[in-house]
DNA sequence: TTAACATGCAACCTGGGGGTTGCATGAATA
DNA sequence: TATTCATGCAACCCCCAGGTTGCATGTTAA
């Protein structure tokens, strides 16, 4: 289980239409199953469960074994890690902008 | 050229630690031409082109040709869609943490 | 104790992402 | 005008991400 968790990894983990939806379908509904998070899907489970694993690897997510299922659930954490550092992005591009302008104008 | 601009293609363009060095450098030192962003990175010039023009088709840049050369630069409103798109998850999730909690308790 | 169910593991297939090289073309400058 | 410089285009390569199928293992319920 390589742990990938720096930034480029994060937006990796999200940027797939699959793992979109499960995340989505996490945040709707709260933790669960595989085999409940396949239903609906037209993917295999096999899918899923990869898909899981990659965000898990990425700090998204985590399982916890209940009896023969793994429920798995979403870490709000790593989420507001990601918006913070576009937030940063957000702001340096702004401030960059504004020098650039000030220079302009010189 | 496809326009990919959904939320997942927005965060695989972000999905790339070579991506997400260009978009640092941008955000320090403002917009500017390839053959300056190709500078200092370990990559060759066609490999930038074709980072940026993926990041072009997420809507995260584009460029203005200035005489021989083209210059670069973020578009910080698709940006803060990402991030606000974050934020709403996170706040999704918490909801439904929520309203598990409840449940359980009852 | 059997049968149904939830998951794990492994092998396999395919397409496209990330990268390179070589050459062509238009702009700038000596 | 001849030459350098910044970019575009196209072909090519390799590897891995996303997906499937088949079978094995552990858990629950009849």
């Amino acid at each position: 289980m390589p742990a990938r968790r720096n930034s480029a990894h994060l937006f990796a983990a999200l940027g797939d239409q699959t793992r979109l939806r499960l995340v989505r379908r996490l945040c709707d509904d709260g933790p669960m199953s595989i085999t409940r998070l396949t239903a609906g899907s037209r993917v295999t489970r096999q899918a899923i469960t990869k898909h899981l694993r990659v965000m898990e690897g990425a700090g998204l997510v985590c399982s916890t074994r209940h009896g023969r299922e793994s429920v798995w659930h979403l870490d709000a954490r790593r989420v507001d890690e990601a918006r913070t550092y576009l937030e940063r992005i957000s702001r340096q591009w702004d401030a960059a902008l504004a020098r650039l302008q000030k220079f302009v104008e010189e």
